[in-house]
DNA sequence: ATAAAAATATTATATTACAAATGTGTTCAT
DNA sequence: ATGAACACATTTGTAATATAATATTTTTAT
């Protein structure tokens, strides 16, 4: 999504509106204030007002029935997959726990994403993780930012793998991943380390060893779960 | 959702346009008539028009802009996690490719709950996946249908992760289940060779062995796997 | 006391009007 | 002739208002 102030009226109402929900604003069960006193609160019209009620019923934060009103939908039923609905729960708690959800999901996902572009990616696709590499030893070597080589490199494996549901995460995975970045800006490994490893995982899939790849791709983010880990049980013991 | 006559009108229009975005009825970059076209052509107020467009545009296929009109987004940014959105691509092309890749992510996905089940499942979630597969046996028995237990026990599976973005694709692997079904109905194994497989992986849930229970799901998922190939292979050379 | 009927509140749909944005073409100055 | 500025037309964006549908609550009649 663009930015905010290039937003239309209805898209930042569903922005207000979704955090708040999301933030608990509003009780589980039922609570969000009628269509008209909305309208009051925000100072705009009710045609705005409900098409952010609509968009927020299509993403499965609520739903609204004449008479009943607007109920907040449980949790489980919110469409986490959906980047908005991600973004506003990471405003709203932005905590290691939701970190390794997201490593746990990642685990799941890339090391057979790594697997599936070994056997079948393009040459194109490939070509792609490639340069994302090479951009990752540049920004080593000149210790730039390693960041938006290392989100290109992840992407490109997830299209690598041919497969669309694989490569529709990737929202998710890049969510993912720039919430790491916030926890391990200062961890022990040099980025040259980082770059190589990630080469490893190429190299595999080049070569279509898939095996390999798989399992190169889960020991990289094992590792990144070994440290959350870590950071977990530390701030356990700390209170 | 529920039934398609207890919908509403725009969510009526919303199903409508959907899958025709889906088929392919409007060109990929741009497309779809103006508001006021479709408010002709399905005989409604620009009302319902534009809550629909709104509801479309929540799920990634379609954005609209002042004097451009309505554009079919490119299809990598449809929101494949949308049950709706799910469900209009299989009504548009219900092939056994899609079934493969809906099987790669369950390979993904389910074994890594099931080890993250075996790991920190509840006694209440561990109970559930077990009243699921009672319910299997039952059926198997008596030669009921073992499709619903079925669902019930990778569903509980996934709750039993203790991840809500694994629990949250319970709707995707229900209908990835269901288009297999429609596969293998008359596949060799016995009902109650399935509901063995099934048990082996609750004993190794309950039991705490989470590699075992990964591997055992692997291995559930990669048989049916193995038949869809098998059947792909038969439909290429028929040709 | 119970059941039917009426009143009420809230979302659902429709209609109309105007505002804002944006692409197109036209005019005008050079 | 060329390019910039401006006016115009088209389409979505927003507002305001009215009526319908629906579910709850209250009233009323028996």
């Amino acid at each position: 999504m663009a930015r905010i102030e290039n937003l239309n009226l209805s898209q930042r109402v569903t922005n207000e509106l979704g955090k708040s929900i999301i933030a608990g604003k509003y009780g589980e069960g039922s609570g969000l204030p009628t269509e008209a006193q909305l309208c009051d609160e925000y100072g705009i019209s009710r045609t705005a007002v409900r098409e952010a009620v609509k968009m927020l019923a299509a993403k499965g934060l609520i739903s609204s029935r004449p008479r009943q009103g607007i109920r907040v939908e449980p949790p489980e039923n919110w469409n986490l997959y959906d980047t908005s609905v991600l973004g506003w729960m990471l405003e709203s708690s932005p905590s290691l726990l939701v970190l390794k959800e997201f490593l746990q999901m990642r685990l799941a996902i890339e090391p057979q994403a790594a697997a599936l572009a070994a056997r079948h990616g393009s040459p194109e696709a490939i070509a792609q993780i490639e340069k994302a590499l090479s951009e990752m030893d540049n920004a080593a070597q000149t210790h730039g930012s390693i960041h938006e080589p290392d989100l290109a490199f992840h992407t490109a494996i997830l299209l690598a793998s041919g497969n669309r549901f694989f490569y529709q995460l990737r929202d998710f995975i890049t969510t993912a991943l720039n919430v790491s970045f916030q926890y391990t800006t200062n961890a022990k490994d040099s980025l040259q380390t980082i770059a190589d490893e990630h080469r490893k995982i190429y190299l595999a899939i080049k070569s279509g060893e898939a095996e390999r790849a798989k399992n190169m791709m889960a020991y990289l983010i094992d590792e990144a779960m070994a440290y959350i880990e870590l950071k977990i049980s530390e701030s356990a013991t700390a209170e």
